[in-house]
DNA sequence: GGTTGTTATTTTTTT
DNA sequence: AATAACAACC
């Protein structure tokens, strides 16, 4: 249907590029938009949002828009809003996949026999429920750890699978075969509770759909279009409750990008965007390829690294940008080095006038953020930590979201249970065991059963009389909740219960911290009118939004970094187990690396200006220090988009900068060795001389020891020598320029020979 | 039942 | 290295 273009339509149209604006007007039938990194996808999001409402394709509540997190969609809103010029009405069915399946999922529980009230339970919840239904069937749970299970259950849950949908063998790898019942007796249970965990909310969904196709027909007539934002991402069970729902209008429209799939672990079938085609038949398929955001030394980095995967439905990147700074690759000492060097380099671009909020760190784990935050502090420079550990998981607001729980529900056991004895109010282990018992012999909850058992001798002495008291605490605060505000009585809550005052009694040093974190949540429970409406928040929404941003450099971690850009990015800590993780190719193998390799393009391509990798020589792992290898995607990288950066400009000792260079150059070689071959090595092996063939230097008398290159070390088995971080020690073998040294105080490593010096010539 | 000392484990990523 | 879970002890 060809849709006109008025004048006043022009308005918004005018400024995209072909691609975007058939992406745009698209808005009949199945569309999938293959959106490179920085190529205005949201964009084009937003703008045909702001389309199809401002032709009256449909109304603002016959729109299905689904994005990953919170944070998309409260951009998407105002940037509809900012499109359309001012307020629009509305937007009710954009949201989060969970947020949106809640919303269905308390409309019609009563299909899956839950009630409307359920309670959503987090990952804390769901473990320590799952420990004991696992105790209660008799088996070890030391052996087989409830978070095993826990993560087993998610599995399923995400590629749609409900217990009676698996085969006997399906739970063999749990307690010998015992899996698939723990399932069933764990979703029983959840029933019961009148709880559901983060996976029931798409699955009841689709059963849901599947068992009611009148409910399903009501949902095809309102919903008229459909839009899914990082299509990548979704996992099964996301996408048949997407086919579902989309058989309606069959206007259903996906955005992604497959080289930026990085959350395969957590379920995500980048297959679900390789199939669209099949899975939606007559799909428009549409690339958009121009980016606007970064420079072409970064684009050509970037694209030259994921070049190295397979399976990708392919995009050439391109842009107009052709200047620029070419990606740096530097190699540190160990990470204090690491982040003293880039501090130093922030405070340069700061020197020249820019922002700090221009600047972000990327690091692959939040360990690594430990040693940028240290040398942060030490000298003021200011900064915030992105993501971060989630104010709603501190124990603290966990507790007083169970007093707010309790105070709602008298069926919720695991809020009971986790705060009946908190703070301490003498009904220890054996108590609540006797309570547990009670509960499960009667068919009640734990709060109904403990009501039973004061009037017995079941519980004697201070218990007794102290889960009367608390008994009687709870009855009057639901009394008083009748006509007082939510906030008032969260506060007088946590005030009577004894719990304020026992992080006042508290001499750690943390708990002064704890006690503003509860103050914070009753101004975050302000701005909800009900505890209902605050209590789904926490939930289902993670993250608080913090408010408007200082100068401040952003700290965070590849995955969360996604969808933002910066003029200046770093990205340190490129060595071989942390990046790619050694975790994820034990776990996952090939397909594990190429997600780390996909990791890796989304941090390159979130700089505009300039991109600076770097690794080091040396890294602490749970606490010892371990040598380490560049990571082979530093090798990947082309090597015309990239420059080699030493760190000789730094403080002292250029003897080291000629080592990492050289441990540099070295890992090219490895690359060739491997029989790996990347876009730029043959222009690599010319230049070699010019970058990384610099002759030894003589430093302060020492001499530099340089192994022959790809050849034998120059040390031998049983030679004295000094390392500067493990100090003295033997070679026990050498394999090449890798040298397993048996140390006196640190015991055997393995390090490469650039790092030691004969012990004679200390 | 509560407290203190010891041991084992960790997050990589998040709705 | 830091923490949580756990065991022995008071």
């Amino acid at each position: 249907m060809p849709v006109r273009t008025t004048d006043d339509q022009a308005d918004y149209l005018s400024g995209l590029n072909p691609e975007q604006r058939k992406a745009v007007l698209t808005t009949e039938g199945p569309l999938l938009v293959l959106a490179g990194a920085g190529t205005g996808k949201t964009r084009v999001l937003t703008t045909r949002l702001a389309h199809i409402l401002h032709n009256r394709l449909a109304w603002p509540s016959q729109i299905l828009a689904v994005t990953f997190t919170n944070k998309a969609a409260r951009e998407m809103r105002e940037r509809v809003g900012q499109t359309m010029g001012g307020a629009i009405e509305g937007l009710p069915w954009l949201g989060t996949f969970h947020s949106i399946a809640a919303k269905i999922l308390r409309i019609h529980a009563e299909l899956v026999g839950l009630k409307s009230s359920f309670t959503i339970l987090d990952t804390d919840d769901q473990i320590r429920l799952l420990k004991q239904v696992i105790e209660a069937a008799g088996i070890d749970s030391k052996r087989w750890t409830a978070r095993y299970m826990a993560s087993l259950i998610d599995g399923w849950k995400n590629k749609g699978l409900t217990p009676d949908r698996l085969g006997a063998d399906d739970g063999f790898t749990f307690a010998d075969g015992k899996g698939v019942e723990i399932y069933k007796t764990y979703q029983d249970r959840l029933k019961v509770l009148n709880a559901v965990d983060f996976g029931d909310l798409l699955l009841h969904n689709i059963t849901i759909f599947q068992k009611n196709p009148d409910v399903l027909k009501g949902f095809h007539d309102r919903f008229r279009y459909l839009l899914v934002d990082e299509y990548q991402d979704t996992n099964v069970a996301q996408y048949l409750w997407l086919r579902l729902l989309a058989q309606g209008s069959n206007n259903v429209c996906c955005v992604g990008d497959d080289d930026q799939s990085i959350y395969g672990w957590r379920g995500a079938e980048v297959d679900n965007i390789l199939r669209f085609e099949q899975d939606f038949p007559g799909a428009t398929v549409i690339r958009l390829e121009r980016n606007y955001r970064s420079t072409e030394h970064i684009l050509g980095a970037a694209s030259g690294l994921i070049a190295a995967n397979k399976d990708r439905l392919g995009k050439t990147l391109w842009t107009e940008d052709d200047g620029g700074h070419k990606v740096t690759v530097t190699g540190v000492w160990d990470g204090p080095a690491e982040a003293r060097i880039i501090s130093g380099e922030i405070e340069n671009w700061a020197s020249k006038g820019r922002s700090y909020s221009d600047v972000a760190i990327l690091v692959r784990a939040s360990r690594q953020m430990r040693n940028f935050e240290e040398r942060f502090i030490q000298l003021g420079l200011p900064y915030r930590v992105v993501g971060g550990p989630r104010f709603f998981e501190r124990a603290e607001i966990r507790d007083a979201h169970a007093y707010m729980r309790v105070l709602n529900s008298d069926t919720d056991d695991l809020a009971f249970e986790r705060i009946v004895n908190v703070p301490k109010r003498g009904i220890g282990a054996t108590s609540v065991r006797k309570l547990q018992q009670a509960a499960r012999t009667m068919h009640i909850s734990l709060e109904q059963a403990t009501r039973q058992i004061v009037k017995t001798d079941e519980i004697r002495g201070k218990a007794r009389s102290s889960l009367r008291a608390f008994l009687l605490d709870i009855d009057r605060w639901r009394r008083e909740s009748q006509d007082a505000k939510h906030t008032d009585m969260a506060e007088r809550i946590l005030d009577q219960s004894g719990y304020t005052q026992m992080w006042r009694d508290n001499k750690d040093a943390k708990s002064q911290g704890r006690l503003d974190n509860l103050k914070e949540l009753i101004s975050a429970m302000g701005e909800f009118d009900t505890l209902e409406a605050y209590m789904e928040h926490v939930s289902l929404v993670l993250d608080v939004d913090s408010g408007p941003q200082d100068a401040e450099v952003s700290l965070m971690t590849l995955h969360s970094a996604k969808g933002l850009e910066f003029p200046l990015v770093f990205l340190p800590g490129w060595e071989e187990g942390t990046f790619p993780s050694q975790r994820a190719l034990d776990e996952s193998g090939l397909a594990g690396l190429e997600e780390e390799r996909r990791l890796a393009y989304v941090g390159i391509t979130r700089a505009r200006e300039l991109a600076k990798i770097y690794f080091a020589a040396n890294r602490q792992v749970y606490g010892s220090w371990q040598s380490s290898l560049p990571s082979r995607f530093i090798d990947e990288l082309p090597i015309q988009h990239v420059e080699v950066e030493s760190e000789a400009n730094q403080y002292n000792p250029s003897l080291i900068a000629d080592r990492v260079q050289e441990d540099f150059g070295r890992s090219f070689k490895r690359a060739q060795d491997a029989g790996r071959s990347s876009p730029g090595w043959e222009r690599y092996q010319k230049n070699r001389d010019r970058d990384f063939g610099r002759q030894p230097k003589e430093i302060e008398g020492h001499a530099v020891r340089r192994p022959a290159k790809g050849k034998a070390s120059n040390y031998s088995v049983g030679e004295r020598v000094f390392h500067t971080k493990f100090g003295y020690g033997e070679i026990m073998s050498a394999d090449g320029t890798k040298l397993t040294v048996e140390f006196d105080k640190a015991g055997e490593k393995m390090v490469l020979d650039g790092f030691v010096q004969r012990a004679s010539e200390v």
